[in-house]
RNA sequence: GGGCGCAUAGCUCAGCGGGAGAGCGCUCGCUUCACACGCGAGAGGUCCCUGGUUCGAUCCCAGGUGCGCCCACCA
């Protein structure tokens, strides 16, 4: 064994043998109870990111902490296709080929994104391998594989039959750039700065104006109405009478509505249902016509006057505000700052338009999973969350699940030229009402988050009654970012209890975002990003894990290098720890305490093993790794292995001592796999690989030993401090001389020792002097505080005061 | 517009009603027979501001300032 410990090498090695050892396997059959988490899958396209590193790092702690408990213990991997990101990529490769999709066409495209994929894709698996993650490779999933996308229809056509699934026009979120309609969650909203124009709109009767206020002048060619407040008495005589839209036209008429906010712009809204979806409401509501003058590129289009047809929508805008200004109709511009909704992908301005789409009512589905987390039958942590995602549950509303792409689950959707619909898992032979032969498939493709909500149950056979879907249903935790709360979790726990009768998971573990160090989003265009695989090859994996996990938080995170290093440290200050036992030989492994420090440190590993289980139990995990990392620099070798180093030739101290590593171990391997795995693999006796060993179980016996070496501290805290030697005897002597191995000369200055001590005397004299103190405080309060009195006089007696 | 969170040592953070802490960095002393990725000692802080509650406030309450996040159909 070297003195440095290098984890190169080590890493993959165990890496290798666990998984050749099927030791990550999960068996449906066992009788064992189960503990299973479904990771995140990773986009198909994607690499290992410091978010995915420090996501992953949490669930391997849990997942290996259940199998070392016993558990029957699954770790789902597995990949998600995609739809928009994926298909992107393939399309970029196509033009910088000089060709696009839909010169190849659907089939042709498709062939080349699986070409694509096989090349470049699925990375992750690999690289989460190099992370020590023992997920259950054998089980890797992906949401295109056959038997999930018959999954995928069998979801829908059971939503169609439920009768939750309609087509309809509707207001949708088009991106230009992906050239398909995205949800309302994938939407962002960005502050930008507009100019507000505001318009005066004839009274058809001539007997004057209204004037109104948009952002959008082009839209004017759509306007279909007017509307203003029903209780704003500056246009109470205007309801029901006609004006005329400019450019167009156009004779419309001044509606009521509640929906119009009186002290905005004039007060009076123009109403333009094919671009806004408040207009859209208004609109459907009051019966209006809902004309489209911008198409899917941008560009005017319909009903419009020639000159504007083909122009983008802010060319037709300056054209719009010119022919206000000559008509006189123009009151004024001013400077308009306010949110606009972006594609959150691209990053391109949202088009709202109104357009026939495929969409899932969503009440009935929510209803169950509003029960479950106002139940805490789920339940989130940190519990602000779970608050969150009620709320948004609780003002649900429909979801646009079709997209204008070609990668994805194509709807099970086909239409006879009478115009029927036929909803089905396979391609029916014939209309069921018409029996005409002649069918179309909608072209297109579900929503990436559809088939995302089967996750828990679809990777494990669903629809079919598969073992593991027995042994392995319902989960138990699922770790996640907040940023997917919406789209993932809720809709996880919506199509879980809807398809499978119950709660997919009960535990919602919200990670951290990582920041950069000093605080920003790690993004590729910053080119701030820092790459998991470097810290794996700097540090190696089990730092790297271990940094991730004592930065982790309830709160965002800035990324720190130094938490990786001192990962770094805890897995090298153990290697040499672990040396200095094994080289000295000994081939018994048993707990025969027979001295104080060995009691000691006995307790010392039991009160911290029981800590950490709490940490683990409330997903705190800085603590529990905090702890773990001054139980093994402060207890175990700075004093306990000092302690013993003079009797390590004794069998019986060399038993016990490898009996404290091998908790020691235990405890730690969670957080550090690999450097703990390899010490175990030098260990006398070995029964079986530290990963599936046996946690270990709690030991009263040494419980009252957890401050047995306070004498010994305090009187070298003082020796070192000050030269001071305070009278100690027995094994608190033995163990002061054998740790802080004192000079032989003498004494050092006691009067600064006294000084300080004396100060401590004095403030809690002056505390317990104090009546009120004394009457109204809690009454341990008082008690400890005359404990440290009659500590400190002890210490000044000691100290020859 | 609605909701939530954070402000503690140079840096990253813990503590959240009774003596201001950790890791890193810094200074000093140790190449002591596991480890210099080490051991020991030390310097360094109006715990954001102003009020209030309390015998006692970094911790609770109110207001303010600064930073951040989520949701949102005021055109």
């Amino acid at each position: 064994m070297e003195p440095l410990y290098k984890p190169q090498g080590v890493e993959a090695r165990w890496q290798r043998t666990w998984e050749e050892e099927g030791l990550f396997h999960a068996d449906p059959e066992s009788e064992r109870p189960s503990y299973v988490i479904a990771v995140p899958p990773p986009n198909v396209t994607g690499v290992l990111h410091m978010g995915h590193a420090l996501n992953a790092s949490i669930q391997d702690a849990l997942i290996r902490w259940h199998r070392m408990r016993g558990f029957n213990t699954l770790w789902q991997p597995g990949y998600d296709h995609a739809g928009i990101a994926t298909q992107a990529v393939v399309e970029k490769k196509l033009r910088a080929e000089g060709t696009s999709r839909l010169e190849i066409g659907r089939e042709a495209f498709l062939e080349q994104v699986w070409a694509w994929l096989r090349e470049y894709g699925g990375v992750i698996m690999g690289q989460f391998r190099s992370l020590g993650c023992s997920l259950d490779y054998e089980r890797e999933r992906f949401t295109m594989d056959d038997a999930y996308v018959r999954a995928v229809m069998r979801f829908f056509v059971h939503l169609y039959e439920r009768g939750w699934i309609f087509r309809d026009n509707r207001i949708i979120n088009w991106c230009s750039d992906c050239r398909t309609s995205i949800s309302d969650l994938e939407v962002e909203h960005r502050d930008v700065d507009d100019a507000l124009t505001y318009a005066r709109y004839p009274l058809a009767d001539g007997s004057g104006s209204v004037t109104i206020a948009t952002v959008r002048p082009a839209t004017i060619l759509a306007d279909v109405a007017v509307a203003v407040h029903p209780g704003d008495e500056r246009y109470t005589g205007l309801i029901g009478r006609d004006v005329i839209v400019p450019v167009v036209g156009r004779v419309v008429p001044v509606i009521s509505d509640e929906r119009v906010e009186p002290e905005f712009g004039t007060g009076a809204l123009k109403i333009t249902p094919g671009h806004d979806p408040l207009d859209f409401e208004i609109g459907r509501d009051h019966g209006l016509p809902e004309p489209s003058v911008i198409d899917l590129d941008g560009r005017m289009t319909g009903d419009i006057p020639a000159e504007y047809i083909g122009l983008t929508e802010d060319e037709a805008a300056e054209r719009v505000v010119a022919w206000l200004r000559e008509h006189d109709q123009l009151e004024k511009r001013e400077s308009y700052r306010h949110a606009v909704g972006h594609c959150e992908r691209s990053g391109t301005r949202i088009q709202p338009l109104v357009s026939l789409q495929w969409w899932c009512a969503m009440d009935e589905l929510a209803r169950p999973a509003i029960e479950s987390l106002e139940s805490g039958r789920v339940a989130f942590h940190p519990p602000v969350h779970g608050r969150v995602a009620l709320d948004w549950l609780k003002a649900i509303r429909p979801w646009n699940v079709s997209r204008q792409l070609w990668w994805g689950h194509q709807l099970p959707i086909w239409y006879c030229p009478d115009g029927h619909v036929i909803c089905a898992e396979t391609e029916p032979d014939a209309c069921a009402e018409c029996g005409s032969q002649d069918l179309v498939r909608d072209p297109d493709v579900l929503d990436t988050w559809f088939s995302s909500a089967l996750w828990p149950f679809a990777t494990l056979g669903w629809p079919d009654d598969t073992p593991e879907l027995r042994a392995f249903y319902p989960g138990d935790a699922n770790v996640t970012g907040r940023g997917i709360i919406f789209l993932w979790e809720n809709r996880m726990i919506m199509a879980g209890l809807e398809l499978m009768k119950d709660i997919p998971f009960s535990h919602v573990v919200i990670n951290s975002n990582v920041l950069d160090s000093v605080g920003r989003p790690m993004s590729k265009s910053l080119g701030n990003g820092v790459d998991p695989l470097d810290m794996i090859a700097a540090h190696g994996a089990d730092a790297t894990r271990y940094g991730l996990l004592k930065m982790s938080s309830t709160q965002d995170i800035k990324f720190s290098e130094g938490s990786i290093e001192a990962g770094r440290k805890l897995a090298n200050k153990l290697w040499n720890a672990s040396r200095l036992l094994l080289m000295s030989g000994g081939d018994e492994v048993a707990a025969r305490p027979s001295s104080l420090e060995e009691r000691w440190i006995l307790a010392r590993i039991d009160a911290t093993r029981a800590e950490v289980e709490a940490d683990l139990t409330t997903y705190d995990f800085a603590h529990a790794v905090d702890r773990l990392y001054h139980l093994t620099f402060d207890d175990f070798c700075d004093w306990y292995l000092e302690s013993i180093k003079p009797r390590l030739d004794d069998p019986d101290v060399k038993a016990t001592a490898f009996a404290a590593l091998e908790r020691l171990l235990k405890l730690l391997h969670p957080v550090l796999p690999h450097v703990t795995e390899e010490i175990w693999s030098n260990l006398p006796a070995r029964a079986s690989r530290l990963v599936v060993a046996l946690w270990p179980e709690a030991d009263a016996e040494y419980a009252g030993d957890v401050k047995a070496l306070d004498n010994a501290q305090t009187a070298a805290r003082i020796y070192r401090r000050s030269g001071v030697r305070i009278a100690v005897a027995g094994d608190a002597l033995r163990i002061f001389e054998a740790v802080v191995r004192p000079s032989a000369d003498g004494r050092g200055d006691v009067g600064a020792e006294r000084t300080r001590v004396e100060k401590e005397i004095a403030r809690a004299e002056r505390m317990l002097a104090n009546e009120k103190f004394v009457a109204n405080a809690a009454s341990d309060v008082v008690d400890a505080e005359r404990e440290k009195l009659a500590e400190y006089r002890a210490e000044l007696a000691a100290l020859g005061g």
